[in-house]
Formats: structure tokens, C-alpha cells, sequence
DNA sequence: GTCTATATGGGGATAGAC
DNA sequence: GTCTATCCCCATATAGAC
């Protein structure tokens, strides 16, 4: 407690600087500047850029169960939980509109560059879109679960790539309302007790 | 005719290859390779690499007004015009899972990058915009066509966003028959003759 | 208009002293 | 673990011959 390690602060500030610049207009130089520590220090800690990238991942990853564990535990309800997802558009409003979804973008930008990392940042997505699935699944929509997950994830993500582009709050506070109309007119089946068949 | 300058050649390596791979992640001597001249040649038709991102930013501009006319000539029913915008997902579907959408990356490229261009790029997706706009007033929707211009935009943009990262075939299609659905249940009321007060 | 140098700076990465 | 010093490469950009 009270310090976190050199290494920890390193992956923390490389974080930020990743969502906020980009991947690779983020350099050594700068999250050495940023952490307060020198180049040199730095390779200690990481060998390879690559390194450092699949770290911020990995805290990326962990910080998402947490949050996604987090919304559990406080919302008993999967309408909520979902509205909780929903609002992280609200949330986030201020740093969406100036630097996009974290994940989105890094997907995009990895993406871009061939980079071997793509396969463990898209799994980022794939902890979202698992957890929406299983609260559609709760609210009785054994079927489409995964699609309807997609579906919001998707619509989410439309929305941060214009709040990006055109930095117009009312716009995302439209798309979130509306957001939240399609989720209230989820039909919420009846229990099955009996299944057909 | 036959043969194209060696600027517009470049222009068009250039558009080309930031949409393949990104804006910074292109390099002079990239586009020298692709379109064969030596890099010193370069800057005797762009001074500045900004210059060249300005030159393709313009070039995409009229690259889409050409598009949005064509669709216009096309098609005179406003729905059809739409569901050609729509059918760009398909269209261009292998494209769009490799690469995105070469508006909403770019945007979001120079956005982190706090470039001067974001202003232009930012107006490809006004073209878009306001084009949409325009055949949901011919619709009959006079009061909120713009919100469902940006709302149809930031749903492509959202699928393009999940396709890159998943590479699902099945769920852009999937996205784009909902769509289709959705555009299908716009209503369309009678010609308001009379406008009351 | 096109080329071959070349200048200059920044980036990732290493070696080795403390 | 942290530092300074350094290497090497590649990027943008320039100068000047053809």
C-alpha cells in the first residue's frame, strides 16, 4: 500500500498515454517523462515496447472484470446492469468525445498495424459482449443472447466514434436515450418452466 | 487521359495506404515504393506530409460527393438512396473487417493525434451526414431528420468498429438485415399539406 | 520532374557504472 | 533499481545535380 511499484506506475501512466495519443505516437520518452523516471530505467522493467503493450492489456482486461463484477454486485437486476453498461457513454462522456472508446480504438489501431497483440485486445470486447449475453440470457432471451450483446455493443460504439469525430454531447445524449427506450422494449418472456420439445 | 500525374498518383497511393494502415504508420518512403519514384521526387509535389493528408482528406471528399450523387442518380426513391448507404457494409465487407471505415479510423487517428486536418476529416462525415439528412426529409421526416442521419451514421459505424475487431462476417450481416429493418419501419406520414398554427 | 546524396531528429534498444 | 551514455535505424525534410 501507499506506493505501488515502479513497474505498476509504468503500465498505469502507459495506459493513459496509449488511450489518449495512440499506441504507437506513445514513446518511451514520454511515459518515462510522464512516470518520472529515466529511458534507460525503463527497459528494466520491459524489454520490448510489445511487452509493456500486453501488460496495459492485461490491466485493461482485469480492470474490465472488475468493473463488469462490480455492476453485478451492485445491480441485482440485468435491466440495470445493462443500463449501467449503457451509461458508461454518460459516464465517460467528456474523455469518449476527445480520445474515443479505449478498446475500440486500440482494436483499430492494432488492427491497422498487423500487430500480434490484436488477438488479446479484441478479447477485451469479448468480456463485454459475454457479460451483456449472460444478463440477455437472464432477462429470459436464451437464443439471441449473443447477437442482441453484439448488437448493443455495437450501437455503443457507433456512438463513440461520432461523439469523437463531431464532439457534440447533445448527440450522445440522444443515441443513450435511445438506447435506453430499445432496452426498456426488450420483451421480457415468462419464466419457461416447460420447454417444448 | 492514359496516364495520370505523378501527383494524383501519389494522392492516390497515399489514400490508399493511411486507410490500409494509418496515417503515421505510412511512411514517405511506403508511398515512394508503391507508386515507384524515389523519395527525394516527393517533396518536389507535397513540401509537407500534412500537405499530402490534406490532398487525400480532399480527395476522399470528392472521392464521396461523387458516391452520394451516384446514389442520388441512381435510385429516386429516398429509401433506396438509403439502402445503398446501408449496403456499403456488404459492399465492402472484407475491406471493412480488415481495415474499417477509412472516415471514422481516420478521425479517430488524427483526434488522438490532436491534428490540425481533424477539422476536414470530421467533414467527410458532415457529407454523409447531411445527405442522409436530406432523404429522411424527402421521407416526410422534417423535424428529426438530422438525428436519424447520425443515428443510421453511428450505427455503420458501430458495425464496421465490431467487424474489424471480430471478424464475423455473419454479424455484419446480421447488423445490416436489422438495418434494413429498422429503415423499412421509418414512417412515412402523408405530405403535410397543412401545417397547423 | 526526377534523381542521388545528405542533414537532422527521434524512436527503440543496449551496456555498464552506481 | 536507477541512472548516463551510446548505438543504430528510420522518419521527415533539404540541397543540388541531371
Amino acid at each position: 500500500m501507499g506506493k505501488v511499484s515502479t513497474r505498476q506506475h509504468i503500465i498505469e501512466r502507459a495506459d493513459q498515454l496509449f488511450y489518449e495519443r495512440g499506441f504507437e505516437a506513445t514513446s518511451f520518452a514520454d511515459i518515462a517523462q510522464a512516470v518520472g523516471i529515466s529511458r534507460g530505467n525503463f527497459y528494466h522493467h520491459f524489454k520490448k515496447k510489445d511487452d509493456l503493450l500486453d501488460a496495459v492489456v492485461e490491466r485493461r482486461m482485469a480492470n474490465t472484470r472488475m468493473m463488469l463484477d462490480q455492476w453485478a454486485s451492485a445491480f441485482p437486476e440485468p435491466k440495470d446492469r445493462i443500463r449501467a453498461f449503457i451509461q458508461i457513454l454518460i459516464v465517460n462522456q467528456a474523455k469518449i468525445m476527445a480520445h474515443g472508446c479505449p478498446v475500440g480504438t486500440l482494436c483499430a489501431e492494432l488492427a491497422k498495424l498487423e500487430h500480434v497483440a490484436q488477438n488479446s485486445a479484441r478479447q477485451i470486447f469479448g468480456l463485454f459482449r459475454d457479460w451483456l449475453a449472460e444478463q440477455f440470457r437472464s432477462l429470459g432471451r436464451t437464443q439471441g443472447a449473443e447477437a442482441l450483446a453484439l448488437h448493443l455493443l455495437g450501437r455503443s460504439q457507433g456512438v463513440t466514434a461520432l461523439a469523437m469525430a463531431f464532439r457534440d454531447p447533445a448527440f450522445v445524449e440522444t443515441e443513450v436515450a435511445a438506447l435506453e427506450r430499445w432496452l426498456d422494449s426488450i420483451d421480457q418472456p415468462a419464466l419457461p418452466q416447460d420447454q417444448p420439445s
